[in-house]
DNA sequence: TAAATAGTTCAAAAACCTTTGAACTATTTT
DNA sequence: AAAATAGTTCAAAGGTTTTTGAACTATTTA
C-alpha cells in the first residue's frame, strides 16, 4: 500500500481543491436526473468558458463522466474515485 | 448537510494536493514514534526553507498538530481531519 | 562563550492555475 | 439557408503557490 509516486492520487486532489469544482460536485450529487454542462453552467453563474474548463479538469481526475448527445454534453459523477481516492485515502495510504 | 462556502474543506484539499505534503503524511503515518520536521525533512530531502513552508500548511488545515519542544518541534497526523473531510467527504456533501 | 543545531521569516523568482473574450465547430431551430 | 444554441480552443492577463538563499531567533553542546 506504500505510494512511490502518487500522481493519480494528487489529480484528484488537485481537483477537488476549487470552490468552482466542488459547488459542481455538489450540484451534482444533489439532481436528481440527467445534467448538460450548461444547465450546472446557468445554476452556478459559471461562463461557459470557465465551465468548460473545469469539466475538463474533473474529467481528467475520474470525477466525473461524460457522455455527448448531439449538442450537449451530459456529466455525472464517479463514485468509484470517491471511493478510491477519497473515501479509503487515509486508511491506503 | 448542504455546504454554501466550503473554505475549511478547500483548505484541505489544497493541503493534500501536493506530492511534498503527501510524502510528508505517509512518513507520518507509517512511522512508530514521535518525529520532527527536521527527521522528516531529511528523510524525504526537503530543505529546512521549504519543509517549514509545507509544515505550516499542514497545520494551518488541521492535518498535523504540532508541540514544540526546546529547539525541535515534533509532528503527527491528526486523524480527526482525516474523518471529517476525506474519509466523509462524499457522503456529507 | 563560541559554535552548532532546529526552525522561522522574508523577498524574489519561477512555476502553475484560473478567468476572460474572441474565434471556432457542430448541431438544431426558424 | 440563416440564426440560434452547446460546447471547445486559444492566447493573454491576472492570481496563487512553491522554491530559493540570506538573515534571523532560540536552544544546546563543546
Amino acid at each position: 500500500m506504500m505510494n512511490t509516486k502518487n500522481t493519480d492520487q494528487i489529480t484528484v486532489f488537485k481537483a477537488l481543491a476549487d470552490s468552482v469544482r466542488l459547488d459542481i460536485i455538489e450540484y451534482l450529487k444533489h439532481t436528481d436526473h440527467e445534467v448538460s454542462c450548461g444547465e450546472v453552467g446557468k445554476a452556478l453563474n459559471i461562463s461557459k468558458t470557465s465551465g468548460s474548463y473545469h469539466f475538463k479538469l474533473l474529467q481528467e481526475a475520474g470525477i466525473i463522466t461524460t457522455r455527448k448527445e448531439a449538442r450537449e454534453k451530459y456529466v455525472s459523477l464517479n463514485s468509484k474515485t470517491f471511493d478510491k481516492y477519497v473515501t479509503n485515502f487515509y486508511k491506503n495510504i
